[in-house]
DNA sequence: ACCTATTCATAATT
DNA sequence: TAATTATGAATAGGT
């Protein structure tokens, strides 16, 4: 926000990283204070830096306190997300082995299992299958919201909590939303591999 | 902060106050987004309006987890003696979220829409995965550019022999750190958000 | 909602 | 690591 307009990316220099890092999260917490205290809200941010340190704020109570008001007022589903009966540098382990496969899975998805090492046109077919992906989900993410809003328009809801999914992408899109074009269904990123210059991501208004 | 400078305390206007939580809301949230891209921080935020309707944003996955590797963390900010890497729970958790992840997003794209039944959330979530790999591949892709120029000025200077381009990048490892991005990141592109591959620059002499 | 006049936050620099 | 300051962003009040 000075001397120069800043990129929304990763900032390369770790130094230059960490000094935005502890600024922007002084901002953030003072941001929340403030908001807290002018319009009589109830905040809680949690924030994991990069190597896993934690930082947190809740302005009213605790933040467990916090968090069980969430779980009740976000709608309680409970997920069974594991057991946590296994030795944890064990089940690191296995895990790290298990993305490894999914990786693997990957490649053989894009059509190269032989290589180990991959070679820049492989990096641009992936770099293309991943782009097909993204464009899946955000064409989900759109039909999402438009079943959202025919709902809205068929019932006349009682503005209570029923409006969050439509509130939500529109929020993650910043508005952009409607350059994006639907697709029917998703369709499997492979067979999409071979017609697809029509739609690629410089075209559909996605940065990276 | 405009027109007048803002006294911190509660606005006793009921329109003014509405209308600035809702703006400062706003801001807040991008300000939250724009910290986690910037500097690699997962982060989350729960905000209660005065009449206690619920708002939330998470940077990683969905709230429920950060929520679970909240409770993990703080639990052990205590022996955060080793440093330098996470801790084998944390990390094994965060892991296991993104293998769910992962796998749902699979089996949403290639299985039908109607059996696997994801949130927008986890859409969100997924997104932001995959436009992390993406961002990887593409710094994959401009460091071995880097790698391929570099040997070929060497052979200009030193006349050596052959030099494959892994072992140029391996070199570059284990000296001081450089901006260009490694080909070993590519390798475990989920993992690269939450801060732990094996080879991060920012760990190379700093200490936070 | 949309506009500015201001105040605020902060990137670069020292 | 801690200040300083020029500059871009956020936003209070008004329309």
């Amino acid at each position: 926000m000075a001397r120069g307009k800043v990129q929304l990316r990763r900032i390369e220099n770790p130094v230059h990283r960490q000094v935005t890092f502890c600024k922007r999260r002084a901002g953030l917490l003072k941001k929340a204070r403030e908001l807290s205290i002018l319009c009589e809200a109830d905040i809680g941010i949690i924030i994991f830096s990069a190597h896993g340190k934690l930082y947190d704020l809740s302005t009213t109570g605790t933040m467990e306190e916090l968090i069980e008001r969430y779980k009740s007022a976000s709608g309680e589903q409970a997920n069974a997300c594991g057991d946590q009966r296994m030795d944890p540098k064990q089940e690191a382990m296995v895990l790290k082995q298990e993305i490894n496969l999914l990786q693997k899975g990957l490649r053989y998805i894009y059509g190269n299992r032989a290589n180990e090492h991959m070679t820049v046109e492989e990096l641009n077919a992936l770099e293309r299958y991943l782009e097909i992906w993204m464009y899946n989900i955000r064409s989900a993410k759109e039909g999402m919201l438009k079943a959202a809003n025919e709902i809205l328009q068929e019932k006349i809801v009682e503005q209570n909590g029923l409006i969050d999914v439509g509130m939500m992408v529109a929020d993650q899109q910043n508005g952009h939303f409607s350059t994006v074009p639907l697709l029917e269904e998703i369709t499997n990123p492979l067979t999409i591999l071979s017609g697809y210059s029509t739609c690629r991501g410089s075209e559909m208004g996605y940065s990276f």
